[in-house]
RNA sequence: GCGCCUGUAGCUCAGAUGGAUAGAGCAUCAGCCUCCGGAGCUGAGGGUCGGAGGUUCGAAUCCUCUCAGGCGCGCCA
């Protein structure tokens, strides 16, 4: 649409001989005033030396097709305003009914392979309301990318190595011992959510007291896997119930396993970016823009955490994706210019790997923050939360804002929405349409397909508004897709409802005049298919009945 | 102290590459079921876009300064 009104304008401007000299021919938004609206006169005005209102009324004297459009005007200082001719409009939603797949989706990311990391959320505790905000933008993101053409790898990065789930271990240890009558302190800075009771009672129940004569150290691998793989099992039970999929779990062990860890720092020993200061081994960031240089091997003798995501962001560029994205939680931001700096230690342009920040979630309940402390095991879970005001509800306040926004969630206010949610809105414009089909179709109408449907029927200042609307989405689709933004999807859902809902209780779809009734059906349809899509997109369910 | 994010209606939030009179939901108030689902619809009120300068024909959007809130600045993960 937006594409034939800046050809439209081209053709004018070079017919007027001034083509070269606009660069960039502004294209107007889409139904602010009328259908397209355009300040390129007033652009124009200061190359060519002519008052704007003036030049405007040139340019549309050199516009030939006209047919397209209903009126084609001058507004306000030198706007140039476009209004769709009803039959085009008509005969565009005819195309996007007999085409639709081949008109929603764009192949933008064709033969192009990306992969996205999110959540990986460390298996020391059940997932909590941010990680939810990571799965649900990042799925979403998945599924955008993904319906643009792209190849889509899912990936959860599981920190199974390390401190924290031997702390995990050790945590769950005293609570075994403490379970089973024994005196034993507790670890400090331990986990002491009642999950950790939890994973304690299992292995009373599975091996009795068979580790209560042990030291730590002797039960220490047993209680550590056994934990964290406790963890993960809830974890990837939560974010199945959450309807969010992954492709590929990455073990940051295996890394350690298979000697990627030590490949990643020969390599980069080989490109001359590491030294040896004070006993430890650093990565010269600073070479690259960090702040200061990382250490990776310290003084000790042990890994840190940055060597072992040095390895695994290389082995993400061994498998060749054309972009690399990581979703993160926005307090690791400190984090993005070190990692930058391996990238291009690596080789590669910072570029190649896209961080998304995902801003903090703020819990309250009543209009009262939630105080979370996950030292002392007080925090809300996304299990929680789910089951308190439903996993699609949850997942909508998580996509109706920007990812890097803060975002206050109240339990309370979700939960009174449930009845009156907008999320509801977009599904119930879904399942009323299904309701009209069911209807026609007890009158013996045909509702499956409308090649023979007379769209010009389609008259009414709202249905054409709707129309317009609908053949706006592969735009939005686009826009969201390029920005990384899957909200936009959603605020354009909530728009589309928004129309449809005072059409229905204006008009009548199915009426005696059998012809109307064909056309108003073939919206609807249309209407429904774009619902659905989005909807899906967004990892919604859209349920024909509510 | 340095860096990142945020500040838009009473509340929660949209406002892509600068465009005309800044939008939605919730809440408040007043209305709509003989008619395809009232989880719906119609209407009303509500704004110095944190503040101050600047660039521009034109700024919520770009630049500088400033105020406020959040988050980071380990040989932790």
């Amino acid at each position: 649409m937006g594409k034939g009104v800046r050809e439209v304008l081209e053709k004018a401007l070079n017919k007027m001989g001034v083509g070269d000299a606009v660069i960039e021919i502004e294209i107007p938004r889409e139904e602010k005033f009328g259908d397209f609206a355009t300040p390129v006169a007033i652009g124009l005005s200061r190359v060519l030396k002519k008052p704007p209102r003036k030049i405007a009324e040139e340019i549309v004297l050199s516009i030939e097709e006209k047919d397209a459009f209903e009126r084609i005007d001058i507004a306000g200082p030198g706007f140039i305003n476009f209004t769709y001719a009803k039959d085009f409009l008509s005969a565009q939603l005819k195309t996007f009914l007999l085409e639709k797949e081949r008109y929603i989706r764009k192949d933008i990311g064709k033969g192009k392979r990306v992969q996205i990391e999110f959540v990986s959320a460390n298996p020391t505790g059940p997932l909590h309301l941010g990680h939810g905000r990571g799965a649900a933008v990042g799925a979403a993101l998945s599924n955008l990318l993904e319906a643009g053409g792209y190849k889509v790898e899912r990936e959860y990065y599981i920190n199974d190595a390390g401190r924290q789930v031997k702390l995990l271990g050790l945590s769950v240890f005293a609570k075994y011992q403490q379970l089973l009558g024994l005196e034993y302190p507790f670890p400090e800075g331990g986990y002491r959510g009642d999950y950790v009771e939890g994973i304690a009672r299992q292995v009373i129940d599975r091996y009795g007291s068979k580790y209560s004569e042990m030291s730590f150290r002797e039960a220490e691998d047993f209680f550590t896997d056994f934990s964290y793989r406790e963890m993960l099992a809830e974890i990837e039970n939560d974010l199945k119930d959450f309807k969010v999929v992954f492709d590929t779990w990455q073990s940051e062990r295996e890394l350690y396993a298979k000697n990627d860890v030590e490949g990643a720092i020969d390599d980069l020993r080989h490109r001359r970016h590491l030294y040896e200061e004070d006993g430890a081994l650093w990565f010269k960031a600073t070479a690259f823009g960090d702040d200061k240089d990382r250490v990776i091997i310290k003084s000790d003798g042990e890994f840190t955490y940055f060597a072992s995501d040095i390895a695994y962001h290389r082995k993400k560029i061994e498998k060749g994706f054309d972009e690399i994205v990581d979703i993160w939680g926005a307090d690791h931001h400190g984090y993005i210019p070190r990692l930058k700096a391996v990238i291009q230690a690596l080789g590669y342009p910072p570029e190649h790997l896209k961080v998304l920040l995902v801003q903090m979630v703020t819990l309250l309940r009543g209009g009262k923050p939630v105080q979370m402390s996950k030292r002392a095991g007080e925090f809300v879970t996304l299990r929680e939360v789910m089951d308190e005001v439903g996993s699609d509800t949850t997942k909508f306040i998580f996509l109706t804002r920007r990812p890097d926004s803060h975002l206050e969630f109240d339990l309370e206010a979700a939960k009174e929405q449930s009845a009156e949610n907008p999320v509801f809105y977009v599904q119930y414009a879904n399942a009323r349409i299904n309701s009209i089909f069911v209807h026609a179709r007890g009158k013996g109408m045909d509702t499956a397909g409308f090649e023979g449907a007379n769209l010009s029927l389609l008259s009414t200042p709202e249905e054409l508004r709707i129309i317009k609307k609908l053949l706006a989405y592969p735009m939005t689709f686009e826009g969201a897709l390029i920005a990384h933004e899957p909200h936009r999807i959603t605020f354009y859902l909530q728009e589309l409802a928004g129309l449809f809902h005072p059409y229905y209780n204006k008009y009548k779809v199915v009426t005696d005049d059998a012809d109307l009734s064909q056309a108003r059906l073939a919206l609807c349809e249309a209407i429904r298919i774009v619902l659905k899509d989005g909807l899906q997109l967004l990892g919604l369910s859209a349920p024909e009945r509510m």
